[in-house]
Order: structure tokens, then sequence, then C-alpha cells
RNA sequence: GGUCUCGUGGCCGAGUGGCUAGGCAGUGGUCUGCAAAACCAUCCACAGCGGUUCGAAUCCGCUCGAGACCUCCA
């Protein structure tokens, strides 16, 4: 059931039977983020996206290699390949070293992954790391034919690799209608390069240049897309499975880094391309530059004007789940707000588990659920539709619990095992606060509200309902609820 | 201008030819001294027009609307 897993690949336009270059080890680049910037809404759903497949290939096979630059060296702020990078943009603005930029960022980068229960990749690797490597790929090129050397940069020639090669072949573009919209944009400040279409491989850094390396065409920097080809052919090797990253990467960067890979090696270089799609907000992407972005850390906070309350980072992790990765997600209070009261009631459940008694026989069909919810995973990583398994699930689990149904003996194993796989392991959910009293930790805690309930239980018998009332919401003002059933009143903490 | 994507009930969001998506909100009920919680039941839908088909949210065409990429962005 779980070896047949299907993925859109975007190199295709299709849903594939995933089929492993090597199934004992699965290999995945995602292209990372550049740290100049702390990571926003967009990030987040990105980056948990690939966390939902990593883990799910990750629950699959034996081993996944998981490698997400993280982007050092800046690339250039504007089309015309002049001016500033990013990063030394950035640290111009907080007066410190474009690498201390870098620090500060990727910590706050991964500050906020980890709170969203992101899997740190394998293989973090880092272009300012990898200087020679590059260099050494851009000689490749040259000697090849399929790059040259202009007054100290070095571009790649797409004219004459799409001889050869299919340029476009990812994005479904055309070279020549590439050149014929080129031609309608002016885009005449390149005079180096031979045609628009060509991109930097190398560029050379003049003296205010803070970031810059010696190579055999001078001092400079590497171009834009290199980084991610050599990167992941290095780690995983010239061909390798699965490269992800965001929609809008597909051109020009994603189909950059094959046409370097596939002139430089003649072989293909990813076999899936994945693409996650982008959060919205008002319909509108949410980017730097319209300036609607919102902080993983702000919204973690509820310090943003769009915010009207704070969202916790599993709420955050659970809104972007209930929706497919390839689906836009139109980001609204109401939306996280629906996500947030949604998470508890499963989260509730799911505490519950444990408490669960089997019975003579089963009532419920737990073989059945595990086939629903490993189908909706094989589906292209359908994590909607797993979740609203789950909450299938939860119904059951609070039915059980009311002994409206029963699971046998080994119904029972299966289903605590399935649900707990499905909820902490393959979508990385956690429970982010502990409703229920926990004997080992809090007996004292126990025995004090066992002794509070009793009094307001024989309160309530007197018919001395305002005392009753009393303890119930001075509890409540402390965070404790009192929730009256058939067989007495149990309490669990509020949040 | 070129390439492409999308338009599902009050909100978010699955679903590619016939079978309940799910969550949040709403309504009715069980339970309760009252509430809350929990559970059960339930209303509201496939942008519009035409076509294919026994049958379409799902395929095709057109119209309208929204968005993305083509320039940094997940």
């Amino acid at each position: 059931m779980s070896d047949k897993i299907t993925l859109y690949n975007t190199l295709t336009r299709q849903k594939e039977t995933f089929k492993p270059i090597n199934p004992k080890s699965i290999g995945m680049y995602v292209c990372g983020p550049t740290v100049y910037g702390d990571a926003h809404l967009g990030h987040a759903k990105s980056y948990v996206s690939f966390d939902l497949i990593y883990r799910y290939l990750a629950h699959v096979y034996p081993k996944v290699k998981y490698v997400q630059n993280i982007t050092d060296v800046g690339h250039l702020t504007d089309d015309a390949d002049e001016g500033d990078d990013k990063i030394s943009k950035q640290s111009r603005l907080e007066k410190v070293d474009p690498m201390a930029v870098v620090e500060k960022y990727m910590y706050n980068y991964f500050r906020d992954m980890d709170a969203l229960n992101v899997l740190r990749p394998n293989i973090s690797p880092r272009p300012s790391g990898h200087i020679p490597e590059q260099i050494e790929a851009i000689q490749t090129l040259i000697e090849k034919g399929y790059a040259y050397e202009a007054n100290g940069s070095v571009y790649f020639d797409v004219t004459k690799y799409n001889k050869e090669h299919d340029y476009g072949k990812l994005s479904g573009r055309k070279v020549e209608e590439m050149m014929d919209g080129a031609a309608n944009r002016t885009l005449n400040a390149q005079s180096e390069k031979r045609t628009p279409l060509d991109f930097a491989l190398w560029k050379k850094a003049d003296e205010s240049h803070l970031m810059k390396w010696n190579s055999p065409w001078g001092s400079g920097y590497p171009g834009w897309h290199i980084e991610c080809t050599v990167m992941s052919q290095k780690y995983l090797g010239e061909n390798f499975d699965i490269h992800g990253g965001g929609l809008e990467n597909a051109f020009p960067h994603h189909e950059c880094e094959i046409a370097q890979a596939e002139a430089n090696t003649d072989k293909q270089f990813a076999n899936y391309w994945l693409h996650n799609n982008m959060v919205t907000i008002n319909g509108q992407k949410m980017g730097k530059s319209l300036g609607n972005g919102i902080f993983c850390n702000e919204l973690f906070t509820g310090d943003n004007y769009q915010l009207t309350q704070a969202y916790s980072p599993m709420t955050v992790r659970f809104f972007i789940l209930q929706s497919h990765y390839r689906s836009t997600l139109d980001f609204s209070n109401e939306a996280l707000g629906a996500a947030e009261k949604g998470l508890k009631r499963l989260s509730k459940a799911i505490q519950q588990l444990d408490s669960i008694k089997s019975g003579d026989k089963s009532t419920v069909n737990v073989a059945d659920l595990k086939d629903k919810l490993y189908a909706a995973m094989n589906d292209d990583f359908n994590s909607p539709i797993a979740i609203a398994h789950l909450f299938e699930a939860a119904k059951w689990i609070n039915n059980l619990l009311d002994e409206q149904e029963t699971l046998s003996d080994s119904d029972l194993t299966t289903f605590k095992s399935i649900v707990n796989t499905f909820f902490f392991d393959i979508l990385g959910l956690t429970i982010e606060f502990d409703t229920t009293a926990n004997s080992a930790d809090n007996s004292a805690v126990n025995a004090l509200m066992d002794l509070v309930l009793e009094f307001r239980a024989s309160a309530k018998e007197n018919k001395n309902y305002a005392m009753a009332d009393q303890i119930r919401d001075r509890l409540k003002a402390l965070n404790i609820q009192i929730k009256d059933g058939k067989e007495g009143a149990k309490w669990e903490y509020e949040n």
C-alpha cells in the first residue's frame, strides 16, 4: 500500500508513480531560503510542505537524504545584473558584515522552522563554502562550449544549449517565444550577454562589492543558479530523485539549474520536480515587494497589523497542512481561527487514545481507516484528506470512550499505532498544551482537583448551585475547565 | 503583450464522470440544575452560457472574474 506513491511531476505535468533510483536511499533537494530577512508565512508553507513530503518518504523508505541549501551569497536585487545583492544591501542597512546578516537570519530561520516542527535537512549546504566546486562547474561549462567569458563575468549560452537540449522543458517555454518577448521588453542593458536569455554563472565584482572570491576570471561571485546545481549534485549525485522548490522558482531558477547540470553531465538532472504553491492574502500573493508579508514570529506573537490574534506554531502548521501543497492557500484570521479550533479538537481526542479500553469485538473498521490514510498520502501527499480521516478517527475515539463503539484488543493496538503515526510522525503535529492531568507529574494537583470536584458535587446535591457555579467560574479563571458528564465531573486545562 | 493556473456552500478547503469530503460557523437534539465539553442529526455548493454523455462540480467550447510567471521573492 505504501509502495505506490504517486506524485505530480512538473517536468511531465502529470501525476506519476514514484520510482526511486535506489529504494534503499532516496535523494531529495529543496531550494532553501536566502537568509537576508526573517521567514514569513510563505516560507512556512513551503518548508512545512516539503517537511511533510520528507516525513512521508522517510516513513515509507528506509533512508531519505534531504539536502536544502541556505543561500548566503546574495542574488541581485534587480534584473540589470548590476548593483548590490540582497545580503549586501541588508548588511549596509544593519551596518554589519554580510556574513553577520547571514548568521542572524539563518539562526532565525531554523528557530522558526523548529517551532513549526519542520525537521532539519540532513545537509544544509551554503554556497559560500562551495566556491571551488562552483568555479569547477563553470570551467567545465566553458570547456564544453556552453559558457563564455565577457569582461570578467561568465554567462551561460542558452542558444547553444538549446540546440542539443530543450531549454524551457520544465516551465513549458519556448526559446524563440522568449526571445520575441525579450526583444519587446527591450532588455538592452546586458551588453555583455550574447542574448537576453543568457544568464550569469559568475559575476565580476567591483571595488565596493562586499562578498567576492578569486576565480580564473578575476574577483567576483557566483551567479544566481549555479549553487543549487553544484550542491545538489555534490551531495546527491549527478542524477537524483526529487528536486523541490517554490512554484515561482520554476522559471528561471530551476530551468537554469537543469540547463547547467545537463549541459555538464549529459545526464538527466532530477527525475521528479515538485513545486509548492504560494500563500495569498486577500487573493493576492504574499510577497516581500508587496508589503503584505507576515513573518512567522509575528504569527506566533500576533504582532502584525493584519493579525487579530496570535496563532501557535502548530496552528500555523495545521492550517498549512489542511490545504494541498500544490494549491494556493488564502490567509485570513477566520481561516486560521478555524484551524486552531479544529486542531484543538483533534489534539484532545488523540490525547485520550491511551484511555480507551478494548472490547470483545470491533464495531469500526480500523483496517479501512489505515488504508484510507495511506491512500491519501500516496496520492501526491494529500494531507487535507489524511486530516479529514483523522477527524473521523477523533470521532471514533470519543465514541470509544463513551462505549458507543468498541474495538478488539488487536484492532485497538493497530488503531493507536496508526493514529499516532499519522498525527505525530507523518503530519508532524505535536500536542502543544497538555489538557489532561498527568498522574505521574501532577499527583498533588489531581488529588486537589478530586477534592474540589467532590465538594462541588456535594454542593450540587444540596442544590447549592450558586456554590457549584462559583467553583466552576473560579476554576475557569485559572484555565481549568469543568466537564460535567453522566459519571460525575472531569476537568482539563484550557488553552 | 507572451506562457500558464484557478473560480466549490457564511469562511477555509478536498474532490476529475455516477457513491457523505473534512474543519470552522449556523440550526435541531442527547446530556445538564443552568452552562460548557462531548456526541448525534441537519441546512447552505460547485462563476455564467452552450456542448459531449444514459449521467458532469468533474470532459470540450465560449463569456465573465481572479491570480502567477516572464525582474528579487517560498
